[in-house]
RNA sequence: GCGCAGGUGGUGGAAUUGGUAUACACGAGAGACUUAAAAUCUCUUGCCUUUACCGGCUUGCGGGUUCGAGUCCCGCCCUGCGCACCA
């Protein structure tokens, strides 16, 4: 009897698949599409165990749909400008182009070696200029429909990547790249910068998540993220001691303009425009002190302490709704960047205002009677009171009414603010897509013409940030120089590259044309295949996802795509923990190397079933060392039912003995194909797992060559290919196959087999257990009741009590109660 | 602090609309095959009581609704993730 040996067909079977380009898509297809993949890798060392599950789950999909009539594409693709690729290059004092030309070939025979059905005929890179061509282009487009502009503000930079950061890539007050103990804080510099306005998208962005099939979680993260929040802006009179303030009014932003009456106080942050101008003299010295102090510290330390700290500034201003005299305050917990950088303090309403109230002494009037004491501070809505002609109204109503009142006056309006920015996307590094902009003395920043595109990145020998906060670009001197589009002057490039992100947010849209040279991929390929049907990853919950969601919406506008989301359907999947429960890590050492222990012996197919049953796709499993071995001891059983079914003789199978076959095999086809559309993988293996011990009972009697045992057997091969598509492969040739098992395999059930003679029905006395009950499966509910009550052992518990009341649920109970 | 998700055997985890709690797997125990071991196959395995049957208990804790609750409701406790002074 053959044995199984993955080392041997393994191998075999990757080179018969690649040869035969099974997995190549046919992207003019007349087949139904279908295209499942996941977040694409960022080249920076080895395949780990986190690639090989990520990877897996969505290859697992477009295995299904492959074999169930889709045309199924699985595209790959390499993120490999960036960050992580440069560093390592200089670590290794090599290029990073030379770094990729090492790293991605290893790649690719890992993902080959753990038998993904990728369809290499269409693979891209980012570092390509043919790629980023079309990245660069995107920068250009943005720029022409007023997306893209230059500002100079400040900007988190970590001093360890030399480069500014997005909002987004920091962690805790620190680099996502250099989170750790002894890492910097980042800190705030003043740079020009290239941003894309994604705030223009901010509502559109926020209004489509609720239609997105996808993980909760991520898209709860998305709408904190941009942070929609209505409230209205209100102009507050500065009292005047001194003629010659320039302003005389103060704008603050509110999401409780009812609360107006409440306000005692107004808050400044320190950075705020007017606070030099309306501080008092005596206040002075106490308040350029603030200030001081203040931008000194770090954001991390301004989050970290509790404590609030604030100091007067002398002057009073006017509540517009009672003339109320209320003094100006400046505090570091009031954020320069959000609203208008400016608060009304209602300490009656609101706990950060509430605090500082108490600590500085200044006084708290409740304008909101609700369930919360006098000495409490509560935000819950109520009735209105100590608010003149308001009293009396609910809170929420009043919330509007006071608005429009004051906008009559004209110191109020409407008024709605995100917490989300605009996209920084210049990045002062050697490694990314250089952006598309010349400096002309004349004509200033000036758009690289279409034709001159790419933009290409000149190889350099020291790609070092040059440290005066320009990137290694600044030192290509050759490159640097060129001429003015709109003058033919002299002008220089701009030095800073393009971030990463944008690179990785329109990558699923190449898939559909990735040689195209002369537009960035052909429209009605593109509206044919799009949205992605399936898309999954275990990171980049806001910032990636929401990029990509932004670029597509963009071109969606410009008439480059239909449909203005990129992924019909997101899994955020779990990541593979260290037996401890811990995170795997470099430092650590405690990483699985997925080639190893293929090479072990165990082979790819026991691995990825290992991973794809360990728990649901969602959790994160830890490690377990014995899981390998026992999907492995899985595939060998049907492994070896196959062969031994090869070395039967012909058989005639009884009746009997063919329905329980059927029933067997066509409830594990249900259930694994509406588990595998449902991504619940776990239990879609443990219902072929299920399948196969009961096919092992029944081969003991009636087994050999017969339609109901070919068809069984053929069953579970097809059903478990997705997870182990070498071994699966081969046993379908012994099965007496000559073409692939991958596609337009898929067996579907039928129902017939699935109703039994019998039926189980449980009897309960007052709802705990008492007996099982078989009855034929047409049986009425008279029939089961009789049955039941006849039952020696309901009888016990019945006694002669007369029942009261009983409960029969067809095909399943029937509850007695006394 | 706020938001979200979740607490089920020794372990990972299963349980349609409320309807046999613990599927499947690991681990453990026993047996078969073998000179022996590995591999393979078969059986047992929530807890208590019992030779066995029978019985009792059990889904983080406390209540409630119901003929019936892992599932629904109320109040606690704990864990994980996300956001974190966004007015």
């Amino acid at each position: 009897m053959k044995r199984y040996s993955p080392k041997d067909i393994e191998p075999k079977w990757q080179k018969k698949w690649a040869d035969d380009q099974i997995y190549k898509a046919d992207l003019g297809s007349s087949k139904p599409k279908y295209i499942a993949m996941s977040m694409f890798n960022y080249p920076s060392g080895n395949l780990h165990i986190g690639h090989a599950m990520n990877y897996t789950i969505s290859e697992v999909k477009a295995r299904f749909k492959r074999q169930s009539g889709y045309e199924s594409y699985h595209p790959v693709g390499w993120d490999s400008f960036g960050l992580p690729a440069e560093n390592r290059a200089i670590k290794a004092g090599i290029s990073p182009q030379a770094s990729m030309a090492e790293l991605i070939p290893d790649y690719r025979n890992a993902y080959i070696a753990m038998g993904w059905s990728n369809d290499w005929s269409k693979e891209i890179s980012t570092h390509d200029p043919l790629y980023y061509k079309w990245t660069q282009w995107i920068f250009s487009e943005m720029y022409r429909n007023g997306l893209a502009y230059q500002d100079s503000r400040m900007q988190w930079w970590c001093d360890k990547c030399q480069t500014v950061l997005a909002n987004e890539q920091i962690i805790d007050g620190k680099c996502w790249r250099h989170e750790g103990i002894q890492d910097p804080i980042v800190q705030q510099k003043e740079v020009k910068q290239w941003f894309f306005k994604i705030t223009a998208y901010a509502d559109e962005l926020l209004d489509a998540i609720d239609d997105l099939d996808w993980t909760e979680s991520v898209k709860l993260a998305q709408a904190n993220w941009i942070g929609k929040s209505k409230g209205a802006e209100i102009d507050f009179e500065i009292e005047s001691r001194d003629k010659s303030h320039e302003s005389r009014k103060i704008t603050v932003f509110t999401t409780r303009p009812d609360t107006l009456f409440g306000a005692t106080f107004l808050v400044l942050a320190p950075e705020h425009d007017l606070v030099a101008q309306i501080t008092s003299n005596d206040q002075k010295t106490a308040v350029d002190e603030y200030v001081k102090a203040s931008s000194l510290k770090s954001e991390l330390e301004r989050q970290s302490s509790k404590e609030k700290t604030g100091v007067f500034t002398g002057t009073y201003a006017i509540n517009p709704i009672n003339q109320a005299k209320v003094p100006i305050w400046i505090a570091d917990y009031v954020l320069t960047g959000y609203g208008t950088g400016a608060i009304m303090a209602v300490p009656a309403h609101d706990e950060r205002d509430f605090e500082f109230a108490q600590k500085y002494e200044l006084p708290v009037i409740r304008v909101v009677k609700n369930n919360a004491t006098d000495e409490e501070c509560s935000h819950d809505e109520g009735v209105m009171m100590s608010s003149s002609q308001y009293d009396g109204l609910p809170s929420s109503d009043v919330r509007e009414k006071i608005v429009a009142d004051l906008e009559q006056k004209g110191v109020a309006i409407e008024k709605t603010n995100y917490k989300m920015r605009d996209w920084s996307v210049s990045r002062q590094r050697y490694w990314g897509a250089p952006i598309p902009i010349v400096y002309c003395q004349k004509d200033g920043a000036v758009l690289v013409p279409d034709a001159q595109l790419p933009v290409v990145l000149p190889e350099l020998d020291d790609f070092q940030p040059s440290g005066d906060g320009r990137s290694a670009l600044a030192r290509a001197t050759d490159w640097l120089q060129t001429t003015c589009p709109t003058c033919g002057g002299p002008a220089e490039r701009e030095t800073d590259t393009l971030d990463t992100y944008i690179c990785s947010s329109w990558y699923m849209l190449r898939y559909f044309d990735p040689s195209n040279t002369e537009k960035i991929f052909d429209t009605a390929v593109a509206n044919k295949w799009m949205p992605i049907d399936f898309y999954n990853g275990g990171d980049h919950a806001t910032a990636h996802l929401l990029y990509a969601r932004f670029v597509t919406r963009f071109f969606s506008k410009i008439g480059l795509v239909d449909d203005p989301e990129p992924f019909k359907q997101m899994l955020f999947n779990g990541k593979v923990l260290a037996s401890d429960g811990t995170m795997f890590s470099k430092s650590k050492g405690n990483g699985i190397d997925p080639l190893e222990i293929i090479n072990s012996g165990y082979g790819a197919d026991a691995l990825r079933t290992y991973l794809m049953f360990a728990a649901p796709l969602e959790f994160s499993p830890r490690w377990d060392p014995q899981g390998v071995p026992a999907t492995y001891r899985f595939i060998n059983r049907i492994w070896n039912l196959v062969q031994e079914y090869a070395d039967t003789q012909d058989a005639q199978v009884q009746e009997a003995y063919a329905k329980k076959i059927r029933f067997s095999t066509h409830s594990m086809i249900k259930k694994v194909s509406e588990d595998l559309e449902g991504n619940r993988y776990n239990t879609a293996i443990s219902a072929a797992m299920k399948c196969v011990n009961e096919l092992y009972k029944l081969k003991t009697q009636h087994f050999g060559k017969s339609v109901v045992w070919q068809e069984a057997l053929e069953a579970i091969v097809a059903c478990s290919a997705p997870f182990a598509p070498h071994a699966m492969e081969e046993l379908w040739q012994d099965l007496g196959h000559d073409s692939t098992v991958h596609i337009d395999t898929w067996p579907t059930h039928d129902e017939k087999y699935l109703q039994g003679d019998e039926v189980t029905i449980v009897v309960q006395v007052n709802g705990k257990l008492r007996a099982n009950l078989s009855v034929a499966s047409g049986a009425s509910q008279e029939e089961v009741q009789t049955a039941a009550l006849a039952d020696e052992n309901v009888q016990k518990h019945v006694g002669n009590k007369k029942p009261t009341k009983i409960i029969y649920v067809p095909g399943r109970l029937v509850n007695i109660v006394v």
